[in-house]
DNA sequence: CAGCATCCGCTTTGATACTG
DNA sequence: CAGTATCAAAGCGGATGCTG
């Protein structure tokens, strides 16, 4: 990216992660860790090879990501956020965040990837029991299923693992979902929108936001 | 822009504001509340006039700005942020936040207005004795004077006025003025770096963060 | 002069194809 | 698997022109 050429911190932030694509890759790196050159591919539906190629060196010259030549047995490059790069972590919680609202409330058939679960979930659901046995969730909204599981009052999530025995396994469309866990639509409307749940509903209760006050009409 | 397509907010919010020049133009509202359209292009040096038009339509469209037109009198389009535009408040603070580690150390002549200073001011200072008396600095580092002054503990700017009476004036180029008050720079490396002062000192000592405890050679 | 719109050359992006 | 190569289309930056 060209430099925005001013003595501004935000300018300076923008000039090394504002180019198109870079937070996203930042993103994966969050959520999944250290990734290999087609876990990337394959968690940013749209991205060109050559752009990826482009923008992790970029990043790696930023010193936002660095690339680790894997053990011989794998003989494979991965890629892993540095501090610098786990320092953005704030960044992308806010612009989540603030991205909630203008998620689309109908589905123009967006991409999804599973693991995109994590930011959301670790944004607006808490274990509001976290005294009681601990319970998980197992997700499914379209490629592959992962565990919701609260960890000392915050909910994280997981891939499934084959000793996985969930209390409750929800499906269903991302939106379904994505609209409970923000407490856009109740447990009813996710399931007029295709949510399906089977097991122990009070283990997704005891996770979700406080139902709002209800609003008299005016 | 194009949107990336990905049902992620993260992704939802870089479809909106993840376009050159936007967070920019959106740092520009928040510091100086209401502008015209030249007065952004002055606080935007390198901007194209026809990509500030472009944008503010863009943000207009998402609701992250609004247009009103002035009242007869003055005849001129004002440009404002939304609540929706406000928002973005956390956005700007943490990706200043973590811009500043790249700021330059040294000065390949980036631009720099003085009304910039309002983010890292009030990221970095805070008032120690805010129960003493008021204490203002102006700070001349460019274009304008900006009065820096502490409002309940957090320290805040402001255009300079003609019955400011200043306790301490501060004067020198950008980098030496902020590498003082991110603690890269102590006093005598700032003034080294040109930094220029006059009047009472502990106006501005009380503002800055502690000194770091010294670090002893390993 | 404020607030754009138009035009033009250059760079970046995106889609596809290809390689070690 | 992990990229590079190629090329058309879109976006950007700079200059200039138009309109109240």
């Amino acid at each position: 990216m060209r430099s925005y050429g001013q003595f501004c911190s935000l300018a300076r932030a923008l000039d090394v992660v504002g180019d198109r694509w870079n937070l996203l890759i930042v993103r994966e790196l969050m959520l999944r860790g250290p990734s290999r050159y087609t876990d990337l591919m394959a968690g940013l539906p749209g991205i060109a090879t050559n752009l990826l190629a482009d923008r992790l060196r970029d990043l790696e010259h930023a010193a936002v990501v660095s690339r680790r030549e894997a053990l011989p047995p794998v003989a494979t490059a991965v890629f892993e956020l540095t501090e610098r790069g786990r320092a953005l972590e704030p960044v992308i919680r806010e612009l989540g965040r603030w991205g909630f609202e203008l998620m689309p409330g109908t589905d123009p058939d967006y991409a999804f990837r599973s693991h995109w679960l994590a930011l959301p979930v670790s944004l607006y659901l808490h274990d509001r029991e976290s005294g009681g046995p601990p319970a998980t969730i197992e997700v499914r909204l379209g490629d592959d299923p992962v565990i919701l599981e609260a960890v000392e009052d915050e909910v994280r999530t997981r891939p499934r693992t084959e000793t996985d025995d969930p209390d409750l396994v929800v499906s269903g469309p991302p939106l379904a979902f994505l609209g409970l866990i923000s407490r856009k639509l109740d447990l009813a409307a996710a399931r007029a929108r295709g949510l399906h749940t089977e097991g122990e509903l009070a283990a997704l209760e005891r996770l979700l936001p406080e139902p709002a006050a209800s609003a008299p009409a005016p």
